[in-house]
DNA sequence: GAAATATAGTTGCATATACAACGAACTCCT
DNA sequence: AGGAGTTCGTTGTATATGCAACTATATTTC
């Protein structure tokens, strides 16, 4: 057992939260796996792509600065430099300047860019529903949602 | 609302379980970027080489066919050949040629494998115990790991 | 048992991502 | 006001990953 000899070395970790951990990364990558995929077959641009004009579509004036943006899709700034690149390529954003702070910029979702998303959203919705929603209870889901999002705010916060 | 909208399109997906998504993707997305940050520190090695490690000392012999443990650490055979080539080059694991199956080979495990797991696993553990755990009642854990073992389960037989 | 098909693992290639370093602009502090 | 230190976004570079194509071997089919 040496899942036991583990558990034993690990200072605050009982066995119920490492299979609950476990649980979350697998089918966190077998679920985008999928997804991934179907969005592909589709000819629809990958999930970061739809993350990114979510974040906008929601943001006032359809905009965010780009370190906001990196930080509501978990992206390193370069990372999002590149990312953006790409959206700004295919047309679906467009950088603005900021006035009030020269150094920085806003990326700016456009109308071919909101229609992305409304095109994405259902071949997403499917995957999300087929591949994750249906193996859950309308109570797990809320237990779920909760703790996970509890999770989340804890780690964003520190 | 835009929510509403988009719930109103996607087919069999509600709000509940929506967010319950976005929050599995963004907590395992926050707390894995703070895990590979912590073994960096401690100039370990990065959490891809602890799944295959982890899943080759719980095997028979210590060793998998390289299509077994590809499907066990969820990534492409393609991927798989690479980051054993560079778990092997560490001396963590061999290569051994598969006498049943001459097209085939297992990846097996070495002492310096062993070694660090161990070295690796308080590591890992603590960083499970702070950005997760912590956040969890017994009772959250316990659900959290049946609902998404069973995700898991699924996307897997599949 | 030979031919057709499928599978195992590797490789070339294209793409995606993080880190470190950079220039430019901002903020604070006295 | 002005310098120290900080923050913004980008870039060079190294690394990681998937897909398609390939070789070698196994399996199926007739």
């Amino acid at each position: 057992m040496e899942e036991k000899v583990y558990a034993d070395v690990a200072g605050g970790l009982d066995q119920g939260r490492a299979a609950a951990w476990r649980a979350l990364i697998t089918s966190n990558a077998l679920v985008l796996e999928k997804i991934e995929r179907a969005l592909a077959e589709a000819e629809l641009p990958p999930l970061g792509w739809y993350d990114v004009l979510l974040e906008l579509s929601g943001a006032p004036d359809g905009r965010l600065r780009m370190h906001e943006l990196a930080r509501a899709v978990v992206l390193s700034r370069s990372g999002l430099t590149r990312l953006v690149d790409r959206l700004e390529g295919a047309g679906l954003l467009r950088r603005e300047p900021d006035p009030a702070d020269r150094r920085g910029s806003y990326a700016a979702i456009t109308e071919d860019g909101r229609a992305t998303l409304r095109r994405m959203w259902p071949v997403y919705a499917a995957g999300i529903a087929g591949h994750f929603g249906e193996h859950l209870t309308d109570e797990e889901a809320r237990v779920v949602a909760g703790a996970l999002g509890r999770v989340a705010g804890a780690a964003r916060s520190r």
